[in-house]
RNA sequence: GUGGGUGUAGCUCAGCUGGUUAGAGCGCCAGGUUGUGGCCCUGGAGGCCGAGGGUUCGAACCCCUUCACUCACCCCA
C-alpha cells in the first residue's frame, strides 16, 4: 500500500471548498469583463530564462526549476506577469490590450499561514497605455470585485517608484543601494520610524544630513506627501510620480471609491525590481494575513523579450488569500448544495419511473439527482438532509399510478401531492 | 534559508508523577416493524498512540533520531 500524501505546500480542493472558489473566480471575472478586459491563459511551463532574473536574487530563489528529458531548462511560472510580457512580445495585439488571467502559479517557498507553493492568482493588466488613468482603472476594478465580494475592512496603498526613486536620489543613495533602503522603508508599518532609521543608518545607506530629512519628512507622520513634495521641488521624476498619484486619487474619487478605502503611502515600496511608476497593495487589518493584492506600473519589462518597448501596469488578487480572509471573517455565507432536487427511488420496479421524472426535472432545467439505490426511505431522506438538498421527489406505487409525485420541501418539512407535469414549477416556487 | 510549536479513532481533543484489555464528544453504520430526514433511545464498526531506535520488569507518557504538519522571521499573493 502507498501512503496516500500530496507535496508539502499544495492542496486538494474538495468540493466544499471548490464550491467557493469557483464563485470567487466567476464573480471576478464577470467584473473583470465588465470593464473590457479579455481571458487569456498561457502554459504552467516556460523556459527557465524567460523567468530567471526578473524578480529580484530573493524571488529568484524560489522559482521551481528543472531539466526536460531533452535537458531543456524550464520552470514553472512564477506569477502571471511575465508570461503575460513574453505574450505581449510574441504577438501583434491591438493596444491598449487589457486581459485578465486566473491560474495557478508555483513558488518553492516554505509554506505557512495563507501562503501555499502553488496558489491562484487573478490578474487583470494593461498593455500599451502609459497614462496614470490605466492605473487607476486597475484600482476601481480591485475596488468593485472586493466590495462584490463583501469585503469592508481593506485600504488600498498606493506609492509610485518615481517618487521613491527620486527620494533616494535626493538622500544620495547610490542606484544599486535603493533596493535595500526600500525594504528598510517598507517596515514603517510594521517596526515604527525608529527601527527604520536605525535600519537605515545601520545599513549605511544615509549620508551627510540623510538621516536628519528622514526622521523630519519621510518617518514624520503617515501621509505626508506635502513634505515629501517639497523634498522633490526640482526633480522632474519626482514630480511626474507626485501627479500620477494626484490623478489616480481623482479618477477613484470620480468612480465613487470612498476615500476610507484608499490612502497615498510614502512607504510603500513592494519587493519585485521591474516596477517603474505607480505601485499598489491592499492590505486587511483583521486576519493579519499581509496583502490580498499586489501590482504596479513595469514599463520596462516587455522591453526585455522585444525591441519594441510598451508601457504596462497589472494588478494580482491572491486568490488564496482572499478566501482564507473570508473564511476567518465567516464572510462565506450559503455553503448550499448544487443539486436543487433529488428523486427518490421507492423500490427496483419503480425505477424506470423515476429516471424518467428526473429526465423531465432536468429538461425543465433543474439541478437533479437521482438516487441509485432502492433504499429505505429514511436513509434517502437523511441523505439529501445531510447534503442540504431542499427539495425532494418521493414516487411510490400511489403516486405513480396516476401520474402524481409528492414533492417534500426539506426546509419546513411540508409536502404535496402533485401532477408530475406540475412537478417543476412547484419545486422552482419552493426554492425562491 | 533561520527559529519555535504540535503529532493519540474520519474530525476536535482527554489520557494524573511510566503500571494491566487507550477514552470522550462529534461524525459514520445498523436498528427503534408496515412509504419520510433534522430531536431522542439502543447497538456497532473504527486506533502498529506519526515512524525508527534506546532506557525499563513494564513506554502513548522518559531519551535520541527521523518524517509530517503548523506558526513566526526573511520575502511575498
Amino acid at each position: 500500500m502507498i501512503e496516500p500524501q500530496i507535496p508539502k505546500g499544495f492542496r486538494d480542493f474538495l468540493p466544499q471548498q471548490m464550491m467557493l472558489r469557483r464563485r470567487l473566480m466567476a464573480t471576478m471575472s464577470a467584473i473583470f469583463e465588465r470593464y473590457g478586459f479579455v481571458p487569456l491563459d498561457t502554459p504552467c511551463l516556460e523556459y527557465a530564462r524567460t523567468l530567471e532574473g526578473k524578480y529580484g536574487e530573493e524571488g529568484d530563489k524560489l522559482i521551481y526549476r528543472f531539466e526536460d528529458r531533452g535537458g531543456r531548462a524550464v520552470a514553472l511560472r512564477y506569477d502571471l506577469t511575465i508570461p503575460l510580457a513574453r505574450v505581449a512580445a510574441m504577438y501583434q495585439l491591438p493596444k491598449p490590450f487589457k486581459r485578465y488571467q486566473i491560474a495557478p502559479v508555483w513558488r518553492a517557498d516554505k509554506p505557512q499561514k495563507g501562503r501555499f507553493r502553488e496558489f491562484y492568482q487573478c490578474d487583470i493588466d494593461i498593455i500599451g497605455e502609459s497614462g496614470a488613468c490605466a492605473d487607476a482603472e486597475l484600482l476601481c476594478v480591485a475596488h468593485t470585485v472586493l466590495q462584490a465580494l463583501g469585503f469592508d475592512n481593506y485600504l488600498i496603498r498606493i506609492n509610485n517608484r518615481k517618487i521613491l526613486n527620486a527620494l533616494a536620489e535626493r538622500l544620495g543613495i547610490a542606484t544599486e543601494r535603493i533596493p535595500d533602503f526600500l525594504r528598510a522603508l517598507d517596515k514603517l508599518d510594521k517596526t515604527g520610524p525608529d527601527a527604520v532609521l536605525q535600519d537605515m543608518q545601520a545599513r549605511g545607506l544615509l549620508a551627510g544630513d540623510a538621516g536628519r530629512i528622514v526622521r523630519d519628512h519621510l518617518l514624520a507622520g503617515g501621509d505626508n506627501f506635502e513634505a515629501v513634495a517639497a523634498l522633490l521641488a526640482g526633480s522632474g521624476d519626482g514630480s511626474a510620480g507626485l501627479a500620477e498619484l494626484e490623478l489616480i486619487s481623482r479618477m477613484l474619487a470620480a468612480d465613487g471609491v470612498d476615500g476610507r478605502y484608499y490612502k497615498k503611502d510614502i512607504s510603500l515600496a513592494r519587493g519585485l525590481d521591474y516596477y517603474t511608476g505607480p505601485i499598489f497593495e491592499v492590505v486587511v487589518t483583521e486576519p493579519r494575513i499581509g496583502s490580498i493584492l499586489g501590482g504596479g506600473r513595469y514599463d520596462g519589462l516587455i522591453g526585455l523579450f522585444t525591441k519594441q518597448s510598451m508601457p504596462a501596469t497589472g494588478i494580482s488578487f491572491g486568490l488564496e488569500r482572499l478566501v482564507t480572509v473570508m473564511e476567518e471573517l465567516g464572510m462565506h455565507n450559503q455553503a448550499g448544495s448544487l443539486t436543487q432536487v433529488l428523486v427518490t427511488q421507492f423500490s427496483a420496479d419503480l425505477m424506470d419511473d423515476g429516471v424518467r421524472l428526473a429526465a423531465l426535472l432536468r429538461r425543465s432545467g433543474l439541478n437533479t439527482e437521482l438516487y441509485l439505490a432502492p433504499d429505505k426511505l429514511k436513509k434517502q431522506l437523511s441523505y439529501a438532509a445531510s447534503r442540504g438538498i431542499p427539495a425532494v421527489v418521493v414516487l411510490g406505487p400511489d403516486e405513480a399510478r396516476d401520474g402524481r409525485a409528492t414533492l417534500k420541501n426539506m426546509l419546513t418539512g411540508d409536502q404535496d401531492v402533485l401532477e408530475q407535469q406540475r412537478l417543476a414549477e412547484a419545486i422552482r416556487a419552493l426554492l425562491a
